[in-house]
DNA sequence: CCTATTAGGTCC
DNA sequence: GACCTAATAGGT
């Protein structure tokens, strides 16, 4: 029995009387994300195993990394399997014990209960994948033993053997090497050319050979991600007979570690410092409170609604200067990369000696992983500008979270694993007695609401800085027939070459990126559609491609009618890269013409790269699609075109106007933000709608009365509760009806009994997709314990291994 | 017959 | 995910 060697032998520190044994509960950091519990190796003490220490742990014939969580008591004997031991722990005990803390423990759980997920399947998402990794070595110091050893073999050492090396590691003389190896750090490359000497009938193979041909090296994520998992079997073997090499991609390292008083001692005149420009009487009444707020280290939230150019970073940066200088931490997030970039840089501008520490999902995963170590151990204050994952990073003792930009719903992640910035934020406020700042031009009206009933108290600054005037907004009417027609009406036309001739710049928002957005053949009448989703294929032209913007799928073009086998499309309606196209033949020669887009911004760098191009003034016209309309400054644009503002409010969405209202109104925020006033011109078919009404006035608060009052009458948030139940099975699998039945019933059983309002299950608005059908039912209840109960109750009656996959979206961005 | 691929199940 | 095993497809 496995067993017995942990029970047998003279240290006693693991048995208890009784038949009890201690034992490790420990996360796997991997799928199945379980927690399992294993015997503790002899020879490190009782004492060495605490909580947050992370393990490697054998789980069938490998060995995976796993975070221990508590070690529990358990009558071995009693249970029907047989316990391993764990094979290694990962690090050692520092002078305060292990890397993970037991707040971040607690963090993690706290976060795995609120998305009903497995604490290690939340856990991998929040640390780097460096800490994951068990392709290890260890290093011993002593002269009497091998100096390293493989970690997949420790678990195989005669027990006098292991005994001796756990004593060495108790007493620190033991350490992991850092390798550097993870699904990003390692390329595949071919070591031979053409012809191979495979089977014409391993196909697989032929497969990864071509592919590395074409693309020279491809790391082992993208590898994985693009010919999917099942090829691993394939480059084992190829990799066995020498055909591809795996190689390794080096990286350096960064530190930090100072004590309190030597950072303050650093970096505290430039902290004191004056701002280059004195803050008006608004963002100075809105700092003192704040700043009051962040000394009491109690925790608090604030909104700081304040209109496009109105000067909020200031007030940002100001506060975050002084919680510094009270020697706490400061998380500064924005929703994207490309915000972030210049939040730091207006940070370093600021204060430009002082180390401010950027964390985002681009970086490389050595590159998180030091920033991770360094900051879970510095007791320094430190500025961590990053995006929402920064939150994710082990931090004590914070004492301020700004969330830029907090209506965003890219605050929001919806792959993957959901969660939403907002919660983790107040949740760590909550934790450090820290103030949390949500900042927005247009609240998210849920923000809006809590400031309504008194939860949050707001401050807002209502003039901009330097004065620049409000811009004037009209809307011009577009034609309900769209045929071949422009996207730009005759309005849009004129005042885009007038802004031109006078040597102004100008953006043009056109939320649909590619040529065209549908392909008509004109031979059969159809509409070519990608054959997984049934979705239209957009037509990129400079691809050379018809792309699914749904699952990515794409097919090169020209490509034959799936229908008729005709070669002859009519391209129906525009997109930004027609736009591009047609506005470099509209307006005088000369005249330049940016894209910013998914497509135009694929490589690392080039969106930098166009907003930089076009802020300097190379260019006249930039057409984009909504990541234009995020907190760019661009002095010189005196005009924005909204192109298609009607594309948001047809979406059968609960929240389909306030997020258009919020996009419209970021947009209308790029013009005249400089001495020029500004002018904005919103194309629509439905001039009549509400949203417009408010637009024009620039009236945020308006449009929220208005739309709260719907919102009540309907019984949506912010008056309700709402999640979405994903469920999904491959096409053809003849289980899937009879198990979404039995699903249906246990979950309107079950809603029922809980008081949830349960629609559906109905198929998803896209209802199949990537093979699979799509199903989605509907929560509508009080609170989310409630919720999560419904969904728990679904989830246990599919049985584990399951085709079906089901899944729960707490207050999701889109419910159709 | 051989070999490669695929599908399904398990992992304390 | 990363194994295993068993079944099956495709080639010699």
């Amino acid at each position: 029995m496995l067993y017995t060697a942990g029970v047998m032998g003279d240290n006693t520190s693991n048995t208890q009387p009784g038949g009890l044994v201690r034992v490790a509960q420990a996360a796997l950091l991997s799928p199945p994300f379980s927690t399992l519990s294993y015997l503790l190796p002899e020879g490190f003490g009782a004492d060495f195993w605490q909580p947050g220490l992370r393990l490697a742990v054998p789980l069938g014939r490998g060995v995976r990394a796993a975070v221990l969580l508590e070690v529990a008591e358990m009558d071995v004997a009693a249970q029907e399997f047989s316990f391993k031991e764990v094979t290694w722990p990962l690090e050692q005990l520092g002078q305060s014990g292990p890397l993970l803390t037991p707040e971040y423990l607690d963090y993690a759980r706290q976060f795995a209960l609120r998305q009903a997920q497995p604490v290690g399947r939340v856990l991998s998402n929040m640390i780097p994948a460096g800490l994951r990794d068990t392709a290890l070595r260890l290093r011993f110091f002593s002269p009497t033993v091998p100096q390293d050893m493989e970690l997949r073999k420790m678990g195989n050492l005669a027990p006098a053997e292991r005994e001796q090396l756990a004593g060495l590691w108790r007493s620190g003389q033991g350490k992991v090497l850092h390798a550097l190896k993870s699904a990003d750090e390692e390329y595949y490359v071919l070591k031979k050319s053409p012809p191979w000497p495979v089977m014409p009938s391993a196909s697989r193979q032929i497969q990864v050979l071509e592919f590395l041909e074409a693309h020279r090296q491809v790391s082992r994520r993208r590898i994985t991600r693009e010919l999917g998992a099942e090829i691993s079997s394939a480059l084992k073997t190829l990799l066995s007979r020498g055909l591809i090499e795996l190689k390794q991609q080096e990286e350096q390292t960064a530190e930090v570690g100072a004590s309190r008083a030597e950072w303050l001692e650093k970096h505290g005149d430039i902290l004191r410092s004056q701002p280059p420009f004195a803050l008006n009487a608004e963002q100075e009444t809105a700092l003192n409170d704040f700043v009051e707020l962040a000394q009491a280290k109690q925790p608090a939230t604030r909104l700081l609604y304040g209109i496009t150019g109105s000067g909020k970073t200031a007030v940002y940066l100001e506060l975050a200067a002084r919680v510094l200088q009270s020697g706490r931490k400061v998380l500064l997030l924005a929703p994207e990369v490309a915000l972030a970039l210049k939040l730091r840089n207006n940070a370093r501008q600021r204060f430009p000696s002082l180390p401010v520490h950027l964390f985002h999902g681009y970086q490389t995963t050595v590159q998180r992983e030091n920033m991770f170590r360094a900051l879970s151990r510095c007791d320094e204050p430190a500025l961590v500008v990053g995006t929402r994952s920064a939150m994710f990073l082990q931090l004590q003792d914070i004492g301020l979270i700004i969330l830029d930009e907090e209506h965003d719903s890219s605050f929001k992640q919806d792959e993957r694993l959901n969660y939403q910035a907002k919660e983790l934020a107040w949740f760590l406020a909550r934790r450090d007695g820290a103030l949390l700042l949500l900042g927005s031009a247009t609240p998210d009206l849920k923000t809006f609401y809590a400031v309504r009933q008194g939860h949050i108290k707001m401050h807002r600054l209502a003039e901009r800085v330097g004065g620049g005037a409000l811009p004037e907004v009209t809307l011009a009417l577009m034609p309900r027939t769209a045929g071949g027609a422009s996207v730009l009406t005759p309005e849009g036309e004129e005042a885009l070459t007038a802004c031109v001739a006078a040597g102004d710049q100008a953006v043009i928002l056109l939320n649909r990126r590619g040529y065209s957005p549908s392909m008509y053949c004109l031979a059969c009448g159809t509409v070519a559609r990608c054959p997984h989703c049934e979705i239209a294929f957009t037509y990129h032209k400079g691809r050379e491609k018809l792309v699914c913007h749904y699952c990515g799928y794409s097919v090169p073009f020209p490509y034959p009618c799936p229908t008729c086998k005709a070669l002859h499309y009519l391209p129906m309606g525009e997109g930004t890269e027609k736009l591009e196209e047609r506005l470099n033949t509209l307006l005088p020669t000369g005249t330049r013409v940016l894209r910013l887009d998914r497509d135009s911004t694929s490589r690392s760098g080039a969106m930098e790269e166009i907003l930089d191009s076009f802020g300097r003034g190379e260019a006249e016209v930039l057409v984009g699609t909504q990541m234009l309309s995020k907190g760019h400054h661009f002095p010189r644009v005196s005009l924005a075109i909204v192109a298609d503002g009607d594309m948001g409010l047809s979406m059968p969405d609960y929240n389909a106007a306030e997020r258009t209202f919020q996009l419209v109104l970021q947009a209308s925020g790029r013009a005249g933000r400089g001495e020029k006033p500004g002018k904005v011109i919103i194309q629509t078919r439905d001039p009549g709608h509400y949203c417009w009404e408010y637009i024009l006035k620039n009236d945020y608060e308006g449009f929220y009365q208005r739309e709260l009052e719907l919102r009540r009458r309907r019984n949506y948030p912010p008056f309700t509760r709402l999640a979405l139940i994903r469920i999904s099975y491959p096409l053809g699998w003849p289980e899937g009806p009879n198990l979404l039945n039995t699903l249906a019933e246990k979950l309107q059983a079950a809603g029922a009994s809980l008081g949830v309002a349960v629609l559906g299950p109905a198929p998803a608005p896209h209802p199949i997709r990537e093979r699979q059908y799509r199903f989605q039912c509907l929560l509508k209840g009080d609170d989310w314990q409630r919720i999560r109960g419904v969904y728990n109750a679904a989830a246990a009656a599919v049985p584990s291994g399951s085709k079906l996959g089901i899944s729960l979206d707490i207050d999701p961005a889109a419910t159709s």
